[in-house]
DNA sequence: CGTTGCACTGCAACTCGTTGCATAGGATGC
DNA sequence: GCATCCTATGCAACGAGTTGCAGTGCAACG
């Protein structure tokens, strides 16, 4: 999964402890996002030893120390790296990460996936509208069992819906920037 | 997870073996659920080991011999049960499995999970609202990091929205049974 | 003055799910 | 005629993530 690369553009945002983290993760982040500090301490220690982060321990007066990591130059490349490549597994939240971290990367790049991630959920969305047709020509008739399976299938409909709304939203923002006018 | 239940629920649409259901996962419900043939192999078993589901081996010519699995008395009472039961932690996917599932328990009890879901979208969409009207008060002037970061509240706001609509799509469909009139 | 709560890190065991591999016969393709 | 695909099931190993527990030392509640 992409914790590690979440924790990375969280990191260059600021730095901070793996306790830190931890609550960024319940908050802003982890509105969409969830991680126990189990999870972010030993992912922490695998990106310490692959060169990504730099530890800190910061002796504080009566609380116990703190490991304060910030990202490395192997960490911003890796970044660089991940924000440009293509992954065509990539979920909603993904995605948003690799939007909230275009900043620390190539944008035009992240753009480019939200591009190819639009036309696979536009398809999707094709492809349901088509069964609602064929399926359920009048659903104002349905009861019971075909009534449910309608209904499940409105949920599928409105969640692609959003999806390529927001992916537009997102383009037409990342093409139109202010400061290049 | 409940695997086990989309699983009850899609035998209980029609008796399979554990390769027609992987066939199933794939296409019908695994547009939005997803499931290696493994993975339902191993529930398959534990759920016969728990009384849910009964096996019946049925030798084919040319072909390897098939376990076709059928929903038990238990596995019904089960079923009914877990659609009654509320579930503060239930994603959407799970509540689209009990929307499926209706049919085979009481889907007013259902329509209740769905109200209360509801309730807590709501509320998460009116805390997200919140932050764009006090943290990004003019987003047409927004550049580089918080043009980023607000474009990823965009996406969260969004599908709040879509997750509402839905919610209130099934409960209006849900209330007023075509065949109570 | 005892309990609860918070800040901070970590180990150990567990569940859930994926990937790779094995087997086996018939059908389809080149 | 050989390779590949499809049906059909299953084992073994691995990876990601959760839950439970443990320890410390200060601050606040009642």
């Amino acid at each position: 999964m992409a914790l590690e690369h979440a924790i990375l553009v969280s990191l260059s945002e600021r730095a901070g402890s793996g306790y830190e983290l931890t609550r960024r993760f319940e908050k802003s982040i982890g509105l969409f996002w969830s991680a126990t500090h189990q999870q972010i301490y030993r992912v922490l220690k695998r990106m310490e030893e692959a060169g990504w982060v730099a530890v800190d321990v910061v002796a504080q007066s009566g609380r116990p120390d703190k490991k304060v990591y910030t990202v490395s130059d192997g960490g911003r490349a890796e970044l660089v790296r991940w924000l440009a490549e293509p992954d065509p597994s990539a979920g909603p939240v993904e995605l948003a990460v690799k939007i909230r971290g275009a900043t620390f990367g190539d944008p035009a790049k992240v753009a480019e996936e939200i591009v190819r991630h639009r036309a696979h959920h536009a398809e999707r969305l094709d492809v349901y509208r088509q069964i609602e047709k064929r399926d359920f020509p009048a659903p104002a008739a349905l009861t019971g069992r075909h009534l449910h399976q309608y209904l499940v299938l409105r949920g599928g409909i409105r969640v692609e819906e959003g999806q390529v709304e927001w992916f537009d939203e997102v383009l037409a923002a990342l093409h139109h920037p202010k400061d290049a006018r």
